[in-house]
DNA sequence: ACTATTTCCTGGATGC
DNA sequence: TGCATCCAGGAAATAG
């Protein structure tokens, strides 16, 4: 179950093995569930574009596609409503030109989001295709970049007109005063806020326990309830997990593995996140494990107040 | 404007 | 062995 820094380290992996590539052409399957745009509007927007970066947003990854422009002018005056073409001179000669030559590129992003269980390889074209798969993007460089999800919680979106939008704030990248001021004032127990994507981007269930563990909260506390020196203490938390969870490759249960295949290795880490039962490694005491919002939340009864 | 609950999905684990 | 049931959980939709 990928969040911020399974997908951090799959982004990071991705952007070595295919920044500067091109998408030659787009395969989309029949399941609806994974697009949340058109599917011919995601084939449209990823064919022939370059892969300028690819990098995290909360639990997203985005990629910078960039387009030569008189290509991308023809497309969206084909496939877009009141977007009328420029008039740009479209020769042939010129959508064939060189990346870097010609006028200044459009550009758009992918978004991926792999929700449980999806997955992005890089592989040959003649690997076998994996049950599940429900995207196929062939790269000029002659591999091809699949999407894979089994249960099918992942999504596939473009962003042509304005840039993404992954609302909510980077945790990593959040001030006290900034964290304090959108926590603060909430009825709700302290983890539901924190699983809030519209708050802060990329904390799921894993972290969010693993946070209120080391900040010593209860995850029922409602967060109005938090005195502003411990919510300080909360984020400073959530920061030393993450960074230590990223350094370490992400956690790996369940189905995650990185770009390349390799695990990571966080989940030795965890003090709280599924060990019910077994003590705690600062008291003894028994961990619990209670549903907030849904989700298992598990804690230190004796640790946490 | 918030908050809480339900729904979507499949595979692996568990129970009888 | 086989079959049914439960559970994992992010985010969108729905209800209050």
């Amino acid at each position: 179950m990928p969040e911020l820094p399974e997908v951090e380290t799959i982004a990071q992996g991705l952007a070595k093995r295919v920044t500067g590539d091109v998408v030659e052409s787009v395969w989309l399957g029949q399941k609806k569930e994974p697009l949340k745009s058109p599917a011919e509007e995601i084939a449209a927007t990823l064919e022939r574009s370059r892969i300028a970066a690819v990098r995290r947003m909360g639990k997203h990854i985005v990629f910078d596609l960039e387009k030569n422009g008189v290509a991308q002018t023809r497309l969206s005056g084909k496939n877009r409503k009141g977007h009328k073409s420029s008039g740009k001179a479209a020769t042939p000669a010129a959508s064939e030109r060189s990346w870097a030559a010609g006028s200044a590129p459009l550009k758009a992003q992918w978004i991926v989001h792999l929700g449980m269980t999806g997955r992005l390889q890089i592989c040959a074209p003649d690997w076998e295709i994996e049950k599940h798969t429900h995207a196929i993007v062939k790269l000029a460089s002659g591999r091809e970049l699949r999407f894979v999800d089994p249960r099918r919680f992942g999504r596939l979106s473009v962003a042509t007109g304005a840039d993404f939008d992954a609302g909510g704030v980077e945790p990593l990248e959040i001030d006290t005063d900034q964290f304090i001021e959108r926590f603060r004032g909430r009825k709700t127990p302290i983890k539901s806020a924190l699983l809030n994507q519209a708050l802060l981007r990329g904390v799921g269930n894993i972290y969010a326990d693993e946070s209120l563990f080391r900040a010593g909260i209860r995850p029922r506390r409602r967060a109005a309830t938090i005195a502003r020196e411990k919510l300080n203490k909360l984020l400073v938390a959530i920061k030393e997990v993450l960074r230590e969870a990223i350094a370490l490759g992400g956690s790996s249960i369940s189905d995650y593995v990185g770009a390349d295949g390799e695990e990571g290795f966080f989940q030795l880490q965890h003090r709280v996140y599924g060990r019910e039962g077994e003590p705690c490694l600062v008291c003894q005491t028994s961990i619990k494990r209670v549903v907030i919002a849904g989700r298992s939340s598990h804690y230190c009864p004796k640790c946490q107040k």
